[in-house]
DNA sequence: TTTGTTGTAATACTTGACATTACAACAAAG
DNA sequence: CTTTGTTGTAATGTCAAGTATTACAACAAA
């Protein structure tokens, strides 16, 4: 199981709103081709990240923009906005463990504060890598 | 996404196991009935674990036991063991970004090291978590 | 030979990811 | 105030993976 790939979708669609919001209007038929994916995934995806208050999008006249300061979004409010499922559990577990068994009885007990720990060795490192360090490592690139 | 329950359902297994290896055989369905799944789900964990050396599992006759020391297990190890898709790679990536485009072009010059970092963090952490860690938990709660 | 068990194929169901079409709501320009 | 380009979103479809379940051959020990 991996986690879904509306994640890197997303950090792509941001660093193209950012490398050419100065030379162009951000429509979702631009992401989409950038991202080749279809343009109705892109905004949905869009809806995501507006909720999440890291992009503006204008309806009618069209265009998408970063809300805010590049250094103030991390790859964690990223994965946040646009990883729905399983209320923010990285793990899934098991439904019914069987209370008539010792183990099963403590499952949770014994496993749910490790994972938690491993969870959060994840989700720190995302929060320590913002949009800005991104882009600083995209110039490089786009500029070659 | 949610890693999925085979995790989880195989430390709970690893538990049951040394834990009740001194009271009774360890059969797929004792083992189904305490994670609360059917026998066969059990029988194919196992076989994924005995794969990767965690396990012995006596065909005919019956029974699992946990091979080697529960020390030098760790949850990675598990982990490895049965989350099968996706060839190690925690993120998804989309299939084909526009190499036409400056951005789609690079987009895994830019993040492929940035999301290495990441799933190198949560898998470091796994393994520094032994089962024999789990197991020290684990006793205290089932004998209270 | 009987009995209890594992190993595995076959089948089915459900859910989430992702794609695609269609169109109403909307904003700005003419 | 109509045209044009765009967003927002519902409806629908396809596919892969997770999970459940039945069935049975292979096997080991009593």
């Amino acid at each position: 199981m991996q986690i879904s790939s509306r994640f890197t979708i997303a950090v792509h669609v941001l660093i193209c709103i950012e490398a050419f919001k100065n030379e162009r209007k951000i429509t979702s038929e631009f992401l989409a081709s950038s991202v080749n994916v279809n343009p109705v995934v892109i905004r949905r995806l869009l809806q995501q990240l507006k909720k999440a208050g890291i992009v503006e999008v204008k309806r009618g006249s069209g265009g998408a923009d970063i809300a805010g300061n590049l250094s103030d979004i991390t790859l964690f409010d990223v994965y946040n906005a646009v990883e729905s499922v399983g209320e923010g559990q990285l793990f899934h577990f098991h439904d019914n463990p069987n209370p008539r068994c010792p183990v099963g009885k403590n499952i949770h007990n014994i496993m749910d504060e490790r994972l938690r720990e491993i969870q959060e060795a994840m989700e720190s490192r995302m929060r320590s890598i913002t949009i800005k360090n991104i882009m600083d490592d995209a110039y490089q690139y786009i500029n070659s």
